[in-house]
DNA sequence: GAAAACACTGTAACCGCTTACAAATAATTT
DNA sequence: AAATTATTTGTAAGCGGTTACAGTGTTTTC
């Protein structure tokens, strides 16, 4: 069934039919209504490659993640798809590991399928050298790629984030006032947001002159969710020697692990170790006592991510970088918050 | 830059270009070569619009899932995308939520966008009346449709799943052998695995003569996230004087509701209350102690998902149900399985 | 009532690729 | 060497839409 059967049964012209279904307004009520009727009794779609190739688009954005079964990650892309789903996009998703290779292949895939619009998902798709981001660069000359919890200074490039620095500095600073002063930056990731966090936690430190050594920021190097290595990370520390009253970790899985190491320390939380994860995710409330952790506010972030893009697509001219500020949740592993649970 | 670019360039006709794009085996050698060179050259690379239009097939399959954020629907996704890219298909993500109506309206977008396949990943998506599954069916006459935990028989439809109801018969009859016998199902949903699951639980039961009333099953109606409200859920029974050794919940997530109950009633854990929860994630790991639960091996059900889809668009005869079996992986919160952790 | 403006519709070119078929060339056979 | 067959290449007709442009019929203007 094609437009020219549509056409004939109608008694109209492909044009005609064609000017029906994209909405013109050049049409008359009446045969409008009458190619409609067809259109519907035909149960007619119009095919959508040959429309592909006469409009030059799909209305496909590609969603770029590391690994779409990440607890955060997997959030973000839910709400992404949601909210271009809803505005007449759909996605192709790529998982592509870690590795700059896939990063550049799964890009390049997008580009030659003529997606609309690329969305990276995480921070780590922006690399330290100008050189490595090449890649975004190239993808960005041909469409309108967006950041998410990353940023980088490109034509046509748009960045989304949160101010983590900020959140991670106030998150020590807190748990500074609360008394705890020797704390562990506990991370498995030297990723952009990585780095703006571990700069917020030194900041902090620094700033009360607690910052004494390399060895307060610790990293991670195994899966990203072995609960059990990561537990075993620091405890290796631990048994070296080395103290520490407080945990800040990259993410709330990593605080887990922080959580888990405590258990079979025989340290008690929060009076021997105060631990914060980073998200504010389901897992906050699989320990005992709830996990503080600090929320940044994907799904404000990923929101304002598609009304930007829209944006561009769009043709209006819209802020190239955008930043939030998360919020320190304190639950019962931190001494501030044992008393009062926030939600 | 276009076909005829390239062919102009080469001093050959377009066909001669198409033919070495699509590796037909009917170009010499030396022609093959001077045409790459071009293409090397001028880095072109073929519309992809143009080429769905002409071949019928952009090679992109269609997934929907109801929601991308639950811990297993995440995994597999993440499977499935990566091994279907992996066999040179790409994958549009639709995220449905739990409503029909949209899952029909995502359903219709993918075949209009011609996708060559569609995976519903989960069991919600089979109902049991068999007008619910009309829109299952229909799509199926198009393109075929895998099922992922759960299975229809149709033509065209192919199910991949584990094999629930005897995971579940067998962990329940293990909680019996190890002298649990008042034991709570305790699940969200009553989507086709879960029904099978139910039915494991009540088989077991019954074999030992312990199904005494419909009480021992529970819904739980909240958020899937919502580790409070299970917990309140399972509080409320319990303070209207219900009284269960083993919980049994459909998921992990549940499950560590029903730890989080037994915390707030204060009951340990295993000795006063066994928790077996299902699908073996990353939750396990984060209660203490940590959790028992059944393994139904993601990971080679959509390994299985995707050889049969590929063998189906080869145009291969292939099975229209497999099934394959979980394991029961006992951990802290069973009896059985407080001495020895297996992994 | 003729000219001008407007609203609607149709014709045909084009988007960039695939592929059936015809044509030309090369390799074998007799 | 002519006839036959196999290999390689080119021509042109789709694939199913969009849209510039031209054409027709209506209404408005003076």
């Amino acid at each position: 069934m094609t437009i020219y059967d549509i056409s004939e049964r109608a008694g109209v012209s492909i044009a005609t039919v064609s000017r029906v279904l994209n909405g013109s307004s050049n049409v008359s009520e009446k045969t409008k209504q009458k190619v409609l009727d067809v259109i519907n009794q035909c149960e007619y779609t119009p095919n959508a490659f040959a429309r592909g190739l006469g409009l030059n688009t799909m209305k496909t954005i590609g969603i770029m993640c590391a690994d779409s079964s990440d607890l955060y990650l997997a959030k973000a892309i839910y709400y992404i798809e949601q909210k271009l789903r809803a505005n007449g996009y759909d996605s192709i998703l790529c998982c592509t590991g870690y590795s700059l290779e896939s990063k550049k292949s799964c890009m390049n895939l997008l580009i030659t399928k003529k997606v609309d619009g690329i969305i990276l998902v995480g921070s780590n798709f922006v690399y330290d050298k100008d050189a490595e981001n090449r890649y975004i660069l190239d993808a960005a000359a041909q469409v309108p790629v967006m950041l998410l919890n990353a940023a980088l200074e490109a034509p046509n490039v748009y960045s989304i984030l949160s101010d983590d620095f900020s959140s991670v500095y106030e998150a020590t600073m807190q748990l500074i006032l609360s008394g705890v002063e020797d704390i562990l930056y506990f991370t498995n990731s030297s990723s952009y947001s990585s780095k703006k966090k571990m700069a917020g936690f030194r900041n902090a430190m620094e700033s009360q002159k607690l910052f004494s050594s390399g060895s307060l920021i610790q990293f991670y190097q195994g899966s990203h969710e072995d609960i059990h290595a990561m537990a075993d990370h620091l405890m290796k520390l631990y048994q070296k020697g080395l103290r520490f009253h407080g945990i800040i970790a990259s993410d709330d899985c990593l605080a887990m692990g922080a959580v888990r190491f405590a258990l079979n320390a025989g340290l008690s939380i929060p009076e021997d170790l105060c631990v914060i994860g980073y998200n504010n995710s389901l897992l906050v409330y699989c320990c005992e006592p709830e996990m503080s952790s600090i929320d940044n506010k994907l799904e404000t972030l990923c929101q304002n991510l598609i009304l930007t893009l829209m944006g561009v697509l769009g043709g209006k001219e819209m802020p190239k970088q955008t930043v939030f500020s998360g919020e320190v949740i304190h639950r019962g592993t931190t001494l501030a918050g044992s008393g009062d649970c926030q939600k």
